[in-house]
DNA sequence: GACTCGTGGCA
DNA sequence: TTGCCAAGAGT
């Protein structure tokens, strides 16, 4: 089984941006950056990120904010923070290197039981198992676990399972094989045709392959009505920067939120920009209605142009008092583009761009 | 163990 | 259009 696994692998792997040289830094990089993220988006985004941060000294002199706006879209912005504080503990305690040392590298912010054992069997063909989503969907079906992957019992079967298959001296291809199986032929559709490991797939053989791995009961999405506004003041926008930790941390956003029952979309937007930002507004436009979807919700942004309510003669724009924000700015439209932005609300920022209104 | 944390592709 | 779900980690 193994040998058609790595027979397999070789002719069928996808050429990846880290797979030519398996450098470290590299595969450290596209690992975080991998997490619960399809390879293919990776691989587009990978090579502009090392383009920027080519070493793990590089990444650690940068500023917070640049790396988040490399980071933009990406989601899970924990994980760009998490890697630049990984980044300067190994610029401050191994030189600017990977260690070739299980809990060293599992001892970095941002890196599990999963990625520190991809790093170092993909960086050192080091025989460290790893198991991810991919790995446990083909070993249920495999070996015919008929318990719920996320049961304990089945992690430990997983994990012992993954350690002992691993062929001496073929980590790096081994670990890689089972995980490219799992996305590429034994994936949400199995497509057991095209699988060398229909032999010795005990699901296979039973004809239970469609009723494996043993689905858990799924979590209801929530539909959410959101008002955010769009605070114009001679020429210049309001945005503000997010608190640094929890959803989008340190990202820069425009202020708004919840629609309350028996509360317009109107309403919302001037109560939740005086509650962010301290500032009394009027609404001027209605701009769009974007709707975006996240893992647990689905949003339906509003979304309104807005002007502040002071003596239009006053010098000075008042500070504003926030309560949900570290820091705020007036810019142009222009200036939006350098600033990283949640993925809805670069949708309006693109809307706004095309639209006369703002031109 | 349960919950949070994003996004976009795809069936 | 809707629901599912990815090379998971931290709390």
């Amino acid at each position: 089984m193994q040998r058609a696994l790595l027979d397999w692998f070789a002719v069928n792997q996808r050429p990846l941006p880290w797979r030519t040289e398996y450098h470290p830094w590299h595969v450290l990089v596209a690992e975080i950056m991998g997490q619960q993220t399809q390879l293919d988006r990776v691989a587009a985004r990978l090579p502009v990120f090392l383009d920027r941060f080519p070493s793990p000294t590089a990444l650690a002199a940068a500023s917070e904010e640049e790396v988040l706006k490399a980071w933009e879209g990406l989601g899970y912005y924990a994980r760009a923070r998490n890697l630049q504080a990984a980044a300067q503990a190994l610029t401050a305690q191994y030189g600017g290197e990977i260690p070739q040392d299980l809990d060293a590298v599992r001892a970095l912010p941002g890196v599990g039981r999963y990625t520190a054992g991809a790093v170092l069997s993909q960086a050192f063909n080091l025989p460290v198992p790893i198991v991810d989503a991919n790995v446990a969907r083909l070993f249920a079906r495999l070996f015919d676990l008929d318990e719920p992957i996320a049961s304990r019992e089945t992690q430990a079967f997983l994990w012992e399972t993954a350690a002992a298959i691993i062929p001496p001296g073929h980590a790096r291809d081994f670990n890689q094989a089972l995980m490219e199986l799992g996305a590429l032929v034994c994936g949400k559709n199995p497509r057991c045709s095209a699988c060398p490991l229909t032999g010795h797939c005990e699901a296979h053989r039973l004809n239970i392959v469609e009723e494996r791995p043993v689905p858990t009961q799924a979590k209801a999405i929530i539909p959410l009505e959101v008002a955010t506004g769009v605070l114009v003041h001679r020429g210049r926008i309001f945005i503000q920067k997010r608190l640094p930790h929890g959803a989008w941390g340190g990202l820069w956003e425009f202020p708004g939120g919840r629609i309350e029952p028996e509360e317009t979309p109107h309403q919302a937007v001037v109560r939740e920009l005086l509650e962010e930002t301290g500032y009394p507004v009027a609404v001027t436009d209605k701009i769009a209605l974007v709707r975006h979807g996240y893992t647990t919700y689905k949003v339906a942004l509003h979304c309104f142009a807005c002007r502040l309510e002071i003596d239009p003669a006053a010098e000075d724009i008042p500070a504003p008092q926030l309560t949900a924000a570290q820091d705020a700015r007036w810019v142009t439209l222009r200036d939006l583009a350098h600033y990283a932005f949640p993925a809805g609300h670069r949708k309006l920022i693109d809307l706004m761009e095309r639209d006369l209104r703002f031109a």
